[in-house]
DNA sequence: ATAAATTGTTTATTATAATACACAAATATA
DNA sequence: TATATTTGTGTATTATAATAAACAATTTAT
């Protein structure tokens, strides 16, 4: 199976799924960026699908509570070898 | 449920998996560096748990063919609402 | 239609991730 | 044990993410 996905198709990923989680917490650009300590910048070009840090990506999933979630997804990843690779 | 992992767990966890992969693959830190065209420092620095951009989290990610599962896992997000407040 | 709020965009500055060395420490190999 | 390879650490430089502020363009509410 080959990887189609795009680095960049990623990123504008990441950044449409912080813009729904915002919106459905009904928070502006400035609300996420006061309550994270962050400028609205960030999270502008975050949102935007532009380059951003891990610190800046995990403190906007944590906000959404998605911390636990991501850092059992890498837990599982580290004991599951690549499941394409079985067949 | 509290989510009781911080970031910085996130991060260590994040450059084990690297670690791991790449171990796997039986590469050198050398090895992964040039091949996605990264400084060994930027590598060294990510496996202890650093903070790094999400670039080269997405570079890693792809040399070990984890990142379509990862675009797959935004996706599912977006169109799901959070299960644990379901309840 | 107007006002208010939000988002997009620019410029300048600061903080820090990434690079490129070198060299020591630790691991693996002969 | 000796040698080779890999990993950890330090310093200096460069590239760029993050900040701050202002203003224009859109969108939403009155």
């Amino acid at each position: 199976m080959i990887d189609t996905v795009t680095i960049k198709e990623v990123k504008l990923q990441l950044g449409e799924l912080c813009k729904q989680k915002r919106q459905s917490y009904e928070m502006s650009q400035e609300d996420l960026a006061d309550a994270l300590e962050l400028s609205r910048y960030t999270i502008q070009k975050f949102e935007n699908g532009k380059n951003a840090t891990i610190d800046t990506v995990l403190k906007i999933a944590n906000h959404f509570d998605l911390l636990e979630n991501l850092y059992q997804a890498l837990k599982d990843l580290e004991n599951t070898n690549d499941i394409n690779s079985l067949y």
